[in-house]
RNA sequence: GCCCCCGUGGUGAAAUGGAUAUCACGGCAGCCUCCGGAGCUGCAGGUCCAAGUUCGAUUCUUGGCGGGGGCACCA
C-alpha cells in the first residue's frame, strides 16, 4: 500500500529535478503514514516538509509544486496539500477493491512476505535457570520471545529459538545441596539444609521422587551430583512442559557447561588479557569495562579461580557470532541490563562486531489478586508459578495480555480481569470477532449462499464508507507485520487486531450492513469482505501466539 | 551516590519528530421483531514541571520532581 505511494512520490521528485525545480539530489527518507484524523485522506507524506530545508523553500510550496508534478493514476482519486505542507493522498475505490481481492487471494499467506535478504536469526529467551518452577516474569520473557520470532519467521527470515541452559555455577551446587538435606531427611538422617538453599516444595517431591526411585541407597553419595543432575532434569522436564502448554517450543538448547568443557571459557580469558582487556587486582581478575565506555570495571574470574558469570556469557556470545547468525536477539528481564551492556563490551573488546546483537529489556510483571500484590520469589517460593497462572486463566489470555504492553513498561497482571469474559478482558474481544465471522458463513451456507472464488466476486457493490474502512485496515496489515518485526515489538500486532475487532464490530451492528441477504452479489461481496477480516485476524493472532476460535 | 526503565483523562495503556493526542475500563445518556448483546452509538475528561533544539516535541537534549528496577569475587 505505502509502496504505491512511494512510487508516485518518487516519480514526481524524479520529474521535479529533470525541471529543474529542485536541488536536492536524492529523494530523501520519507515518512508514508495512515493519518489519524480520515479527513486527512488515506494516506500522507511529509516529503515537501523534509526538503524544505535543503530547498530552502516553504514546505507548502513545495508540496504543491510536487503535487502537480504527480504521474496520473486511475487509482487515486484526490490529492491536497494540507497544514504546513502534508501531501494527502485520497485513492479511489477500485484501488481498495484490488486490495480486498489481493487479501482474499492470498489467504492465510497474506502479511507474510519474502525478504530481499533472508536473514539468519537467533532469538535467545526464557533461559532460566534450571533450579525452580518458571515464574509469572518468565513468561512475559517466553511470550515475548516466541512471538518475536513469530514475526521474524513472517518476514521470511530463518530463525532459530534458543534456550541457555545455565548448569554451570554454584546455584547448581547448591539446588544439589538442597535436595540432597531433604532427600536425607526423608531418610530420617540428619541433614543440614543450606543456607541460601531452594525453599520450594518442588525440592522435597524431587527428593520423594529420588527416594521412590532408589530408595536409600543414596545416603552415601560422595558429593551432590546424583541429586543435581536429577533435580536438574526434573525441574527442566517442568519448565518445558510449562512452555509446551504456552505453546513454545525451542530449536536449540544450548548448554552452558559445554563451554567449559570444549575449551571457549579459557581461550575467551586469554584472548581478552592479549588484548589487554584484563588486568590483576586482589587475587581475581578484572574486566576493563571502564575503557569501553562502562561504568566500572568488573571480576571475570574470581580469586578462587571460578570464572564470574560473565566470562561464559561473553564467550556464549562469540559462540553466537562463529554460528554466522546476522542477527541475534537476547530477550532479556530488566534485571540484566548491566550484564547485557558488558557482554556487549566484551565482544568490542574481543574486535567482534557487537550490532548484531540487540537486547530486548522487558520490565517486570506484578501479579494481583483481589486488588492485592502476590509476592514472588523463587528461593523463598511464595509465588504464583506460570504453570499456575495457565492453568487459571488459559494460554490464550496470558499470551495476549502479556503482548498488550510494550516491552518497557511494567506490567500488572490483575488475575480477576483475566478471568473475566468480557471487553475488560481483550482477548475476548478479538476472538469474538472471529467466532461472529465464522458464524455468519454458518449462516449463508445454512441458508445455500456459499462465497464465491475472489476472481468472480463483484468488489464494487462494497461502496459504504465503512466497508472501505475496513478494507484501509485489512491492506495495512502487511506493513504492520513488518514494521512490528523490525523493531521486535509484537504489541503493535496487539493493538491492531483490537482495532480492526473494533471496526468490525461496528460495522456489524449496523442492520444495513446485513451480510446475508436476497441480494446474492451483495452478499458474496460482503461474505468476502468479513472472511478477509476473519482471515487477517487469525493471521495476526497466530503471530502471538493465539488462537483463532470459530464458536466460543 | 551511580546506571537503566516509566510519568499521557478517575484507572490501565497507544502514538518512525507531524496536522484537531488514540483506545479500552469506569461515569453519564441511549441501542436487541434482524447473521451470537462476550456487541454497538453518543457525551464529559488528559501529555509531571522548567528550559533548549526544531517550521513542528508526548516523542530528542539538559535540569528538577515522582514511581519501579539494578548497582556482589550471585546468576
Amino acid at each position: 500500500m505505502k509502496e504505491f505511494i512511494h512510487s508516485l512520490l518518487s516519480e514526481a521528485f524524479r520529474k521535479a529535478k529533470e525541471g529543474g525545480e529542485l536541488k536536492t539530489s536524492d529523494l530523501p527518507p520519507l515518512a508514508i503514514d495512515v493519518p489519524k484524523d480520515p479527513a486527512h485522506g488515506d494516506l500522507a507524506s511529509n516529503l515537501a516538509l523534509v526538503l524544505a530545508r535543503s530547498e530552502g523553500r516553504p514546505p507548502r510550496q513545495i508540496a504543491e509544486m510536487l503535487a502537480r508534478r504527480l504521474p496520473q493514476s486511475e487509482d487515486l482519486a484526490a490529492v491536497t496539500v494540507a497544514g504546513p505542507g502534508f501531501l494527502n493522498f485520497k485513492l479511489a475505490p477500485r484501488f481498495w477493491w484490488r486490495r480486498l481481492a489481493e487479501v482474499c487471494a492470498e489467504g492465510s499467506r497474506f502479511g507474510r512476505r519474502t525478504p530481499r535478504r533472508r536473514l539468519k536469526v537467533q532469538v535467545e529467551f526464557v533461559s532460566a535457570n534450571p533450579t525452580g518452577p518458571l515464574t509469572v516474569g518468565h513468561g512475559r520473557n517466553a511470550v515475548l520471545g516466541d512471538s518475536i520470532a513469530r514475526l521474524l519467521e513472517a518476514c521470511g527470515h530463518e530463525v532459530v529459538r534458543e534456550y541457555y541452559f545455565n548448569n554451570a555455577g554454584r546455584q547448581m551446587l547448591v539446588l544439589g545441596e538442597s535436595v540432597r538435606a531433604r532427600y536425607l531427611e526423608r531418610c530420617g538422617l540428619p541433614s543440614s539444609f543450606p543456607q541460601d538453599g531452594y525453599q520450594g516444595e518442588y525440592i522435597r517431591e524431587i527428593a520423594a521422587d529420588l527416594e521412590a526411585k532408589h530408595g536409600a541407597t543414596l545416603v552415601g553419595a560422595a558429593d551432590h551430583m546424583p541429586f543435581q543432575q536429577h533435580a536438574e532434569r526434573a525441574i527442566f522436564d517442568d519448565i518445558a512442559a510449562t512452555l509446551e502448554r504456552m505453546r513454545i517450543r525451542f530449536d536449540v538448547h544450548f548448554n552452558e557447561d559445554s563451554l567449559y568443557r570444549d575449551g571457549s571459557i579459557d581461550r575467551v580469558l586469554a584472548d581478552l588479557r592479549a588484548a589487554g582487556a584484563v588486568y590483576d587486582k586482589d587475587g581475581a581478575q578484572w574486566l576493563r569495562l571502564t575503557s569501553l565506555g562502562l561504568p566500572a570495571d568488573r571480576v571475570i574470574v574470581k580469586s578462587s579461580g571460578e570464572p564470574a558469570y560473565r566470562l561464559p556469557d561473553i564467550a556464549y556470545h562469540r559462540n553466537k557470532l562463529e554460528r554466522g547468525f546476522d542477527e541475534i536477539v537476547d530477550v532479556l528481564g530488566a534485571d540484566h541490563i548491566a550484564e547485557h551492556q558488558e557482554v556487549k563490551a566484551g565482544l568490542r573488546a574481543l574486535g567482534l562486531d557487537d550490532s548484531r546483537v540487540r537486547g530486548i529489556i522487558h520490565q517486570f510483571v506484578t501479579l494481583l489478586r483481589a486488588g492485592q500484590l502476590v509476592k514472588m520469589s523463587t528461593r523463598r517460593a511464595e509465588y504464583v508459578t506460570l504453570d499456575e497462572l495457565v492453568s487459571e486463566v488459559g494460554a490464550d489470555v496470558v499470551r495476549f495480555l502479556f503482548l498488550a504492553r510494550k516491552a518497557d513498561t511494567h506490567l500488572e497482571f490483575d488475575l480477576e480481569l483475566a478471568k473475566k469474559q468480557s471487553m475488560e478482558n481483550p482477548v475476548y474481544y478479538v476472538q469474538y470477532a472471529h467466532a461472529r465471522i465464522a458464524n455468519i458463513v454458518r449462516k449463508a451456507q445454512s441458508e445455500g449462499v456459499d462465497g464465491a472464488a475472489p476472481a468472480d466476486v463483484a468488489f464494487h457493490r462494497l461502496t459504504q464508507e465503512d466497508e472501505l474502512t475496513i478494507i484501509r485496515r485489512l491492506a495495512e496489515f502487511p506493513d504492520l507485520v513488518s514494521e512490528a518485526a523490525a523493531e521486535l515489538e509484537p504489541h503493535r500486532v496487539t493493538f491492531y487486531l483490537l482495532d480492526l475487532a473494533a471496526a468490525f464490530h461496528g460495522y456489524y451492528n449496523r442492520k444495513e450492513n446485513r451480510v446475508v441477504s436476497e441480494d446474492l452479489e451483495l452478499t458474496r461481496a460482503r461474505l468476502a469482505l468479513v472472511g478477509g477480516v476473519r482471515q487477517v485476524i487469525a493471521g495476526g493472532l497466530d503471530l502471538l501466539g493465539v488462537s483463532a476460535p470459530d464458536r466460543m
